[in-house]
DNA sequence: GTCTATACCACGATAGAC
DNA sequence: GTCTATCGTGGTATAGAC
């Protein structure tokens, strides 16, 4: 019965990451030093560095270990919204909702440290430091394609590569809005709106939704 | 003739922001440090905190230096595009140009350093560490304001609420494109699709306006 | 293999001489 | 205004205990 033998190193490298997770969500990540996570998690200063090599590389576990469910999961409802309508594809709306919710809904899970690590989530997408980036594209590429695919049944008179700003300009929106959601203050002077998930996704379809549909801008539709 | 007591200091404060500034597009924030900056402007290690507080105080003052002209050239082309239309007001297609393109602008600027700038900036404006977000707030305000009550006159169906979300996806949107040029990359499966700044414009007033000009949305709309 | 103690160097900031 | 000296703190590397 006694599993000290398992408990002593599994427990060192988590209780690492659930303490970063929170401090870096709290104080961001430059703010937050090695020995407060190192405290707060009780073990010593170089154990960070034993089973994670850099500071960095912390970093990119903690952003891993967060991002990996909640891509699977957009990918999961993506196909269950899918499933078995060949010839009645999903609406941009639905798609939309898929990729949205699962990123949004983050924000309010009350278990586990996800609730602030949305916004280090928002931010990390936006600035991603040489090796960040590169764990933000191999996590994102099936996901980027498969919805690429997927909106561009929905929007087929759109070139790949304006579908491909489109794209981009919707993850903006996300990405910012996740990140940022105070700055929404600053545009309704003072009076606080932030709502329920739900209609934060319902607001946000709607505008990429039709930001999609829009007619492709001449002079690019026929660069293909 | 000899302007060697002025010289002194004037130059003292420039050459360090020139090369912070530099420093700060390549490297960001937090890898660049004083001594890089004060080495590369051939000044002592303690002149940055002589002249300006702080590394925090800083940078401040070195987006500061580029925020203040994008913003006033917005709303110099706003004006210019309301002039004498008081019956006839411009489309949102317009408005968005007189926001978008300032920013936009920056990327293919040869003078100065703005060519580079424009990535920090975009960064910054999705990831304001405390001190920075009162900046921005300050100086982005009375652009806000007049922006809103442009697109607002425009778009009259929309809640003053629903409104300030969709300028928040908007302004994420050209945050996003800004700071994270090389995504689209992602999106476009290695292809190269970057296109010059009055393409780029396009496409994102293409999209904002179409997500501006959608209908309210369900359940938002009768809560102003 | 895990983990600790500790030393190392670069950093931002400050005080005080000039 | 500018410089040197110095302080506290940061990330990291290593040696060795268990």
């Amino acid at each position: 019965m006694n599993r000290e033998w398992v408990v002593g190193t599994v427990e060192t490298k988590d209780r690492i990451l659930d303490a970063a997770e929170r401090l870096f969500a709290e104080q961001g990540f430059d703010a937050t030093s090695l020995r407060a996570i190192t405290g707060e998690a009780s073990v010593n200063v170089a154990a960070v560095n034993y089973h994670f090599g850099s500071k960095d590389a912390l970093i990119e576990a903690v952003l891993a270990r967060r991002l990996e469910p909640m891509n699977s999961e957009r990918l999961r409802l993506l196909d269950e919204c899918e499933r078995g309508r060949d010839d009645d594809p999903p609406s941009i709306e639905e798609i939309l909702r898929c990729f949205f919710e699962p990123a949004l809904r983050m924000h309010s899970d009350p278990d586990s440290g996800s609730a602030r690590f949305i916004q280090i989530f928002g931010r990390t997408f936006t600035e991603p430091g040489d090796r960040l980036r590169e764990l933000f594209v191999s996590q994102f590429r099936v996901v980027a394609r498969r919805f690429k695919a997927a909106l561009g049944r929905s929007v087929p008179d759109l070139s790949k590569q304006e579908l491909s700003w489109r794209m981009h300009f919707m993850i903006g929106a996300m990405a910012h809005t996740m990140s940022n959601a105070e700055g929404l203050r600053l545009l309704d002077e003072g009076r606080p709106s932030r709502k329920d998930v739900d209609e934060e996704v319902a607001l946000l379809v709607r505008f990429a939704a039709a930001g999609l549909r829009a007619p492709a801008t001449a002079g690019i539709a026929g660069r293909v």
